[in-house]
Order: structure tokens, then C-alpha cells, then sequence
DNA sequence: CGCTAACCATATATTTTAAATATGGAATTG
DNA sequence: CAATTCCATATTTAAAATATATGGTTAGCG
């Protein structure tokens, strides 16, 4: 049996006409007769009564032209989720989120600018630090992922910078320099600093480390935090000050205050990393308006 | 598009190899590499990646691969479904009953032996009487009766007797022939008798009027009962007695009694009608079953 | 590093299959 | 009863699927 036994039998069944059918499907009656006859030796049962005037269908006839209509409806609502997911527009997309990059609103705008423009698409989302993330590109566990570049030994994967943040100073709110307007970080020599492990962002950890050496110092390092958020509750108990990137300080807390940079700003760049093998389409999409945001800067209006 | 694309499609996503899934499809390898390319050119994107090794399914080809297979598997069950037709195994009957016969032990016997034996039918069970049905069977509204022969004009119709039963008479308690064992018809000259309208059941009427003079009386007639079963109620309201069929005299009323009418017993037989032009093989079954049962007698042990 | 093997694509020949043409037969219909 | 309608059959032709032969690319291996 193939599809064209099932277009050819639903003609007929709708002209009750046999030569009828056979224009309407642009061939001649002989071959039209040839199919039908083959498609009931198949399906062993006549699917017609030939009447002298008109055909017919029998009990099995239509039955039969039911089903046919609903298989040839089928195969059309495949070829066209085929083309969706070939155009990018359906699909799915496994998005991790390295330490506090979801607290970014340019993050979150293209997450949304995304969903808007391609909602066919399911957006996975999951939280992890940015030496995971990359060992689930890696592996095929996720698809794309927002990260603290750099990162390293990226070898099979992209990475595209997204925003290119800067960092404050936290510390307690009754530090003596939390009412400053602006610090200097040499102003900090002699501060105990609270760090994520290195292991967990190499990038930004090192960004960090060389900032304060340019400042002229090596920072005593107090308790390490177990990811970069956690950082700030820590301050707040007193376990010493920090940097952080500005869009922790979203979290607002009665007892610790943020305190800008004075020039040099150390960054805490934001990125997205994916397989360069990678094929999916809406992937590709996402890419491309990452770029694009990126290049309209962080001021436009979507 | 045809079936044999979906096919080869999903021999090649099985064995993610060209080669070998045109061994397991009893083709060479050629043919298939093209097949395939035309169902990409029709769908418009390609449903695999070739490596060098093995090939892979894209994302558009994985969401085509599950379609794919549901096609295939609703052709399966559209074979299966229109071959259950053709078996007689699925289909629809529309029954229906003339007063009274759905009393009868033998047909609500019937009814369960077919249903029991070909429980994919379904039957849709009407009640009304004898002529209406006749009618109800030419115009196709019904597709089987069971009626009470003969049934008059019955050009295009086909009738075969299911049960040959006799009938009782039916008397208020307080009467005084109620308590008799049995009785003559001529018993009754004298009798009001309450009759049902000739037009619902003429052969049964005429019956009835010929028992009548072959006992040698014409009845002094009543009220008339709206329809057969009717008539035990009216007789209990003292509107005189009657003849009814013996499966009647289920229906137990405290105010009436029925007593059995001694040789020449009338006859009140059922029978079932169809078109003669009927194609359905369900109801091609349940004829056969009817005259089975009636060969076998009313004492049969199914 | 070159050789072999794996594997799909392409080109061409062949076979199969669908479609076209010609015709016949059955059954209304006027 | 002739004309018409309409499907089936037989035969030819065209198209399409399949087979055969071969080439190109890449991974694997001595």
C-alpha cells in the first residue's frame, strides 16, 4: 500500500465516479480502476459496490475512508513539524546559567526577546557554575550556556561575549568605607576578601586575582563561598568583603552595601559557549540574536 | 510523497547506516540514497547528517522519525480495522422491535448470542411497531426488525420466522372465566374484545379476526388499545379482554389473568425483516444466527 | 604516512510499475 | 432499441524504482 492507493480511493469515494475521480486526480479511468483494484486485493475486501450509475462504498469502504483521511492529514501535520524544526521555529534548547549571570538583564531580555520571537521553541533552563557547564556542552547534556569567559580549553566550543559588566565592592554596612561613592581598590589592601573556589570560574577568578595585583597587592583571602551568591548572605555575617559583579547586587540586603570601582573597573564579562558541531537551527537563531543584541548594545528597545 | 518513503526513512534512522538498512529492505544501496534525497527535496531539509562513519538524524529528521512511525502504525490499524468490517467483526446494527417481540425469550436470546459472539457490532436497539418498522426498513432508517408477519407489500424485503407462538387469553381476575384451565375460543362470543389498531400489525390483526370466525363469531370490539402492550392495562381497567401473545403475559398484573386458549390455538409468530439489497456482513450474521437457532428449536443450548 | 576499508553519492542500465490508449460489456434511459 | 453511462480488461507506452558500476571522502591501521 502506499499513499497515492489512499488519495485515489478517497477521490473516488467523494466523485461516487470512478472516471469522475480519475480528472480530478489528472489520469486517465483505466489506471485509477488498476490501483483501486490492487489496494482491495490488499486489503482483501471490496471497497466499492459498483452500482450501474455510481459507486458506492461498502461498510468496509467506509470505514476505510476515514482512517485514509485521517493518515493523509497525519503525513501533512508531519511535513509541516518537519519545516518547523528545519526553519528553527519548533525545537528545544537546554540552557544553563552559570553562577549569577541570571541576574543580568540583558540575560534575561534575550531569554525573553527569544521566547517572543520563536515560542514554538521549549527552553530548558538549568543552574550550574561555569566549570560544569562546560563539561555539559561537552557531553551533549545542554545545549548552550550562559558563562564567565574566559574558559578554558574551549576547544569544540564557541563562546560569544554578551555583556561586559563590571564588578563593585560589597562589604558590610557598617564597614568604614561602606558610605564612600567611589573606591579605589588599593583602598582594600588590607581587607579580608570572601572568594568562590577558583575551580568553579576560573575566568573570573582569575580576572579577580590579577586586579588586585595591579592595585598593587595580594589579597588575604578569608572563607571561601560555595558559589558566587552566596558570597553576598557571607558578607553580611561577617566573614569579610568582596567583589562581585554589579548584577548581584540585585540582591539587596539591610547589611551589606555595594560600592563602585574607581578606574581601573576589574570586568566580569558575560558570555554564551556552545558546540561548534552543534546543528540545531533554533540554537543558530538563538546565536544570532545574542549577537545582535550584542551589537545594538545594552540600551535597545525590542 | 509515498509510504515507501517513510520506510526506507526509518530502516535508515534504525540502522543509522545507508547500507545496511538497504539489506534489511531487500534493496541495494543506490536506490535508497535516492529515495531518500527525494524525500528530503519534497520536505525541504535534510534528515540526516552524514558523517563518515554512520549517519545521524537531524533534529528535523528525529521529529519526522516519530511521525513517521505513527503513520505507518495507523495504516496498520486502518488495514486491520477495515478487514474487522469486511469479517462482519465491527459494524453497527439498528434494530428494531414490534410491540411486544422484545418480550419474547427467544429473541432477547438472540440478541445475547450475537452480541456475545461478535462483540465489535454495535447495536442499536429501537422500539415502534410492525408497520412503522417496514417503513423504517425501506427508507434505511433500520437496517433489521422484528415484527410480527406477515407483513404486507414486503417487495424488497426479506422475512424469515424466528418464533411460531401461540397465543392466551387475557381476562380481569374478577371474571369468570378467569379460573378455567383452559378454554375454546367460542367461549367468547360473547365477549367485548380490546384490539390494537389494524394499521400497526396487520398480519397479526388479520390473524386474530380469522381465529375469531373460524370459531364461529364476529368480536363485538372495544376501545382500542394504543398499541399491544397496552392492552393489559386497559383490561385490567375493565375495557373488556383480549388475545395476546403468550410472551405478553409477562407483563403480571394482580388484576388480570391469562389462560391458554384450547386447539385451534392463533398463532402469533415473529419474525425478522431486512432489505433484501442489505450488503452488511454484521447483519449477514445475525440472519444466520436467527436461522440457526431456529433449526436448533427454542430448546437450544448455545 | 600511505593503504585499506567503510560508506554514501553519482552515473548509467535495467526492470518494474504506473499510466495511457483502445475496446468491450453491462445496465439504465429516453 | 439505440444511445449513453460507466467500469473492466487488454495492450502499449512512459515513468519510476531498482540494480550495477564506479568514484570520492574519511577514519582506522600497520
Amino acid at each position: 500500500m502506499e499513499l497515492r492507493h489512499l488519495r485515489y480511493f478517497i477521490a473516488i469515494a467523494e466523485e461516487q465516479n470512478f472516471t469522475r475521480a480519475a480528472e480530478r486526480l489528472g489520469i486517465q479511468q483505466p489506471p485509477l480502476s488498476q490501483q483501486i483494484r490492487q489496494l482491495e486485493q490488499e486489503l482483501g475486501t471490496s471497497l466499492f459496490r459498483r452500482l450501474t450509475r455510481k459507486v458506492e462504498l461498502t461498510e468496509a469502504g467506509a470505514s476505510f475512508l476515514a482512517d485514509a483521511r485521517a493518515i493523509l492529514e497525519q503525513v501533512e501535520r508531519a511535513k509541516s513539524s518537519v519545516q518547523r524544526f528545519s526553519r528553527g521555529e519548533a525545537g528545544r534548547i537546554r540552557i544553563g546559567f552559570a553562577g549569577a549571570t541570571y541576574f543580568q538583564p540583558e540575560v534575561t531580555a534575550l531569554i525573553r526577546d527569544y521566547r517572543a520571537r520563536y515560542p514554538g521553541v521549549q527552553l530548558l533552563p538549568e543552574q550550574s557554575n561555569t566549570a560544569l557547564l562546560v563539561e555539559g556542552l561537552r557531553s551533549g547534556e545542554i545545549d548552550l550556556a550562559f558563562v564567565r569567559p574566559p574558559i578554558g580549553g574551549a576547544d569544540g566550543l564557541n563562546t560569544q561575549l554578551l555583556v561586559e559588566e563590571d564588578m563593585l565592592v560589597a562589604l558590610p554596612a557598617a564597614h568604614r568605607l561602606s558610605r564612600q561613592a567611589a573606591l579605589p581598590l588599593s583602598a582594600l589592601a588590607e581587607e579580608t576578601f570572601i572568594l568562590f573556589p577558583r575551580a568553579i570560574s576560573p575566568g573570573l577568578y582569575d580576572n579577580l586575582i590579577s586586579a588586585f595585583h595591579q592595585a598593587g597587592f595580594s589579597p588575604r583571602l578569608g572563607q571561601e563561598a560555595p558559589q558566587i551568591a552566596s558570597i553576598v548572605p557571607m558578607i553580611d555575617a561577617g566573614f569579610g568583603i568582596s567583589l562581585v559583579p554589579r548584577s548581584v547586587s540585585q540582591i539587596r540586603t539591610e547589611g551589606v552595601r555595594y560600592v563602585p570601582i574607581t578606574a581601573p573597573v576589574p570586568a566580569a564579562p558575560i558570555g554564551i559557549a556552545y558546540r561548534q558541531d552543534q546543528h540545531s537551527v533554533a540554537l543558530a537563531h538563538f546565536v544570532a540574536l545574542a549577537r545582535e543584541k550584542r551589537q545594538h548594545g545594552p540600551a535597545r528597545q525590542t
